[in-house]
DNA sequence: TTCATAATTCGCTCGTGACCAAAGTATTTA
DNA sequence: TAAATACTTTGGTCACGAGCGAATTATGAA
């Protein structure tokens, strides 16, 4: 008897229709909560957290808890690869499964991450403000430049009010449809509500789905680009 | 709810250690045995049976019925490059197995394959004689061709012989090492016991090993050559 | 023919694991 | 502070399927 992988042990964890789901949802790239997850998988929270701790202790996936959140995303390449090739041998097989439709196109776009703006707009300005040096990222942190503090005043952003708030006054943010950090915290929840208030954007409904007029659109990205 | 793969049918496919076993075994390119396969996943053949019929049922692996054998083997590429991802997953994440040691190499230089030569002699020879107008391959049929039968008759074999044996004159046969086709029947009985007479090999007790010394390895290829 | 080997099918036991409801923990909101 | 939400843990039921031995079928060898 010599050595090997253990191929049965990451297989197993494929194999169950439940957990398949889960992964195959989560092949869109997206960080998917747990209770998103359970929707996918047709099961009750109960047994998709099992399933979860299950997919965490075989490395197939990483788990990034966030608030009462925790957002589960595929381990690596690796893992995603290994789905792809097993969807490709039941597709040839010719095994179906019935699987949940696509995502509303319009929450890919933006949406709002509880009270702060999300999406890929929101993406785009964590990432601009990044390499401005607006924002400073340290490990979890994200903290404002001194020039940030400058930048924002310039826009209209309170500070010294935010200070006041018990609430981080930034913290990144796992974006749902773009999977890449964002801008959480006080500011984020600040840039929102002005945007909302400049009339560039508009809630939908009770829905967290953010809408941008084209004009407004145009207009917000004026506002944050450097 | 939408139309997807199945994945996790697959995956449960490969997802329990005598089956992941049966295929690692498989991934040598080799046809293997049903039994050979129920000691490579450390089974009895009862239950090697079983994993075998669920395999080829979600279409793995392919069977090729031959006398009281069956020779199984992997299905395509694709299934091949989904272990091998599998394998990846569990190289990385650490998971190990306990694997059967690897096979003897001398079995795969030639054997004999009940009465006839098989290895990789053999398979040079069927491929030679096939590509010089000797054999005429139809399906599962192999035929002498007419010029066939003068070619041999050159080298010493008596087909009027044969011809009365019940046993077909010409079969193909898979290899075990080689995993192609070689030559079984009356003719593939006959060359290899022309190459014991001759002296230029030998059996290895009551194994199934056919060594050829390397002058006889020498004549044999020059006898066999068109 | 008779015997031996390869493989399957059958009947059965037993362990694993999927599942849910309910209770418990943590975190945010009000 | 209390209430709501997200998630986990616990306890329990239940079904699937892996495993084996024995009997059966099929093929090859003597």
């Amino acid at each position: 008897m010599k050595e090997g992988p253990d191929i049965a042990l990451v297989a197993a964890s494929f194999g169950e229709p439940a957990r398949a789901n889960m992964l195959l949802a989560l092949m869109s790239g997206m960080a998917l909560t747990a209770t998103e997850l359970a929707r996918e998988a047709g099961v009750t929270p109960a047994t998709a957290s099992g399933h979860l701790s299950k997919l965490d202790a075989a490395g197939l996936t990483l788990c990034e808890k966030q608030g009462r959140h925790r957002f589960y995303r595929l381990a690596d390449p690796d893992v995603a690869h290994a789905v792809e090739a097993l969807v490709t041998v039941a597709a040839r097989v010719g095994h179906m499964r019935t699987r949940p439709g696509p995502r509303d196109e319009a929450m890919r776009h933006a949406r709002s991450c509880y009270d702060h703006l999300a999406g890929h707009l929101a993406v785009d300005l964590f990432a601009r403000w990044s390499k401005a040096g607006v924002l400073k990222s340290l490990d979890d942190r994200v903290d404002l430049t001194e020039r940030g503090y400058g930048v924002l005043a310039d826009r209209g952003i309170d500070l010294t009010q935010l200070a006041k708030s018990r609430r981080p006054l930034c913290r990144r943010c796992i974006d749902w449809s773009e999977r890449r950090h964002h801008l959480g915290g006080g500011i984020g929840a600040a840039v929102l509500s002005l945007a909302l208030a400049n009339g560039w954007a508009q809630r939908k409904d009770k829905s967290r789905v953010v809408s941008f007029t084209p004009p407004g659109e145009k207009a917000f990205v004026e506002w944050y680009s450097i």
